[in-house]
DNA sequence: TCTGGGGTCCTAGGACCC
DNA sequence: TCTGGGGTCCTAGGACCC
């Protein structure tokens, strides 16, 4: 039987989270900032309109920001993060067979609902709406390329406004095919869309008639599945459960240039700390960690950039291995006499907690270092995160900027909105 | 003055082994 | 002059996504 997936993805999904809280802000140019206040990564529609792009960088709209009275907010990722969770929850109403794919986007199975799914999908906003706060588009298609390319269509009206579109209809989707350009499709970026355009590929349509083997010649396995997505031949499978992540990064710009090793190893232990605590939130333990730092690609002077790799034997979640490990990794291929903009730490190879093989003869220390992080985990988990932070993470000359951030409006307690009745 | 962060997958090439 | 063939594993780099 033919499968039928839609793809829910939230509108300005940020934004929309800040105008939860906010009603004041609807109908008002709004953007959010990336780390540090760089760059914008969601825009309302008023933002689009007035010609800030995605990932434009905030000093370069200054000017425009001021005129047109723009709301600006810094990422707040607490209450994105809560969000989500919020919309996730009200969507495995409607299906159990649900993946989801990134903050603000699920894929539904709806393999054998029978009736309109149009207005199913209706049905799917609206409650979305009701109990969220927040306005999401669907589309509906037999595969995931084609879910997505219905979202698309739907979030620009390509056939109507009302929010859903239902790709399974042939004519509607050689309409669509014909009307998107081919780097709108899932998978599609930059580059591969320059070589396929010197195969005279255009728009979804000519990728969709592409000679799958030109397809796989041009641009890999990866492109052939895409041709096959298109047609309606399924070659990406719905992933119900999350696979066990592969890799955990922790890494940040910089408020202001570092030059000097003290806070660079206050830097990178604070990273270490929290790669940590996503390593024990998910059961796993790290085998090796690596550490980078580079100056800015922006700024004139002296440029470097390295990384190392350590193995850690046995594999380990605890914080203050880690903590060594990241300091010690870093003195190695630290340089006096450059600015550094950025540095991270990353751990690349990752074991679930139980396959890790015991070290008998630390067994005692490990167990110990185990009451300890349990200890740390459930006062920063009660008291509220950074409660209790290793000596070593403590400096400020490092971190980054964040003027403009929103209340935590549902995850801490001090920030929960008052109603007043 | 000011330019994000965190992931995945695929491929090519080198090291190593029999 | 002339030096096999086939496998696995690992890593770095490219491309893409949100």
């Amino acid at each position: 039987m033919a499968r039928t997936l839609a793809l829910v993805d939230c509108n300005n999904f940020y934004v929309s989270c800040e105008r939860v809280f906010r009603p004041d802000l609807e109908g008002v140019p709004v953007g959010v900032l990336s780390n540090n206040d760089g760059c914008f990564v969601a825009r309302s529609a008023e933002l689009k309109a007035l010609g800030v792009r995605m990932g434009q960088p905030l000093f370069e709209v200054r000017d425009l920001v001021r005129h047109h009275h723009v709301r600006v907010f810094s990422s707040n990722y607490a209450l994105y993060g809560d969000m989500s969770a919020r919309v996730t929850d009200c969507l495995r109403g409607f299906t159990p067979a649900l993946e989801i794919y990134s903050i603000d986007e699920s894929f539904l199975d709806l393999t054998g609902i029978g009736g309109d799914l149009s207005g199913y999908g209706a049905e799917i906003r609206q409650t979305v709406k009701r109990w969220t706060g927040i306005p999401v588009c669907v589309g509906i298609g037999p595969t995931k390329v084609l879910a997505k390319l219905s979202n698309h269509a739907a979030k620009k009206a390509l056939l109507d406004d009302r929010g859903v579109c239902d790709l399974r209809d042939a004519d509607a989707r050689e309409h669509v095919l014909r009307a998107v350009p081919v780097e709108e499709v899932w998978g599609i970026g930059r580059r591969s869309a320059e070589k396929l355009s010197l195969l005279g590929v255009r728009t979804a349509a000519d990728l969709r008639n592409l000679d799958p083997r030109l397809a796989r010649q041009a641009l890999t396995v990866v492109g052939e599945r895409i041709v096959y997505e298109l047609q309606g031949v399924a070659c990406l499978s719905l992933d119900l459960v999350p696979p066990s992540r592969k890799t955990i990064a922790v890494t940040r710009s910089f408020g202001q240039p570092v030059t000097d090793w003290e806070p660079m190893r206050e830097a990178v232990a604070a990273y270490a700390t929290r790669a940590a605590e996503k390593l024990r939130a998910e059961r796993l333990a790290a085998e090796a960690l690596q550490v980078f730092m580079h100056t800015s690609p922006f700024r004139p002077g002296p440029t470097y950039s390295n990384a190392v790799t350590v193995e850690l034997r046995p594999a380990t979640d605890d914080t203050f291995a880690l903590i060594a490990a990241a300091a010690a990794a870093a003195r190695r291929i630290w340089r006096d006499g450059y600015a550094f903009s950025k540095a991270g730490v990353i751990l690349p190879g990752l074991v679930p907690l139980e396959r890790v093989q015991p070290d008998l003869l630390a067994a005692a220390d490990r167990q110990r270092g185990t009451r300890l992080m349990k200890a740390l985990d459930a006062i920063n988990s009660t008291m509220g995160k950074d409660t209790l932070v290793p000596a070593a993470t403590m400096g400020r000359a490092w971190r980054m900027r964040q003027e403009q951030r929103s209340p935590s409006y549902t995850t801490r307690l001090a920030d929960v909105p008052v109603v007043q009745a």
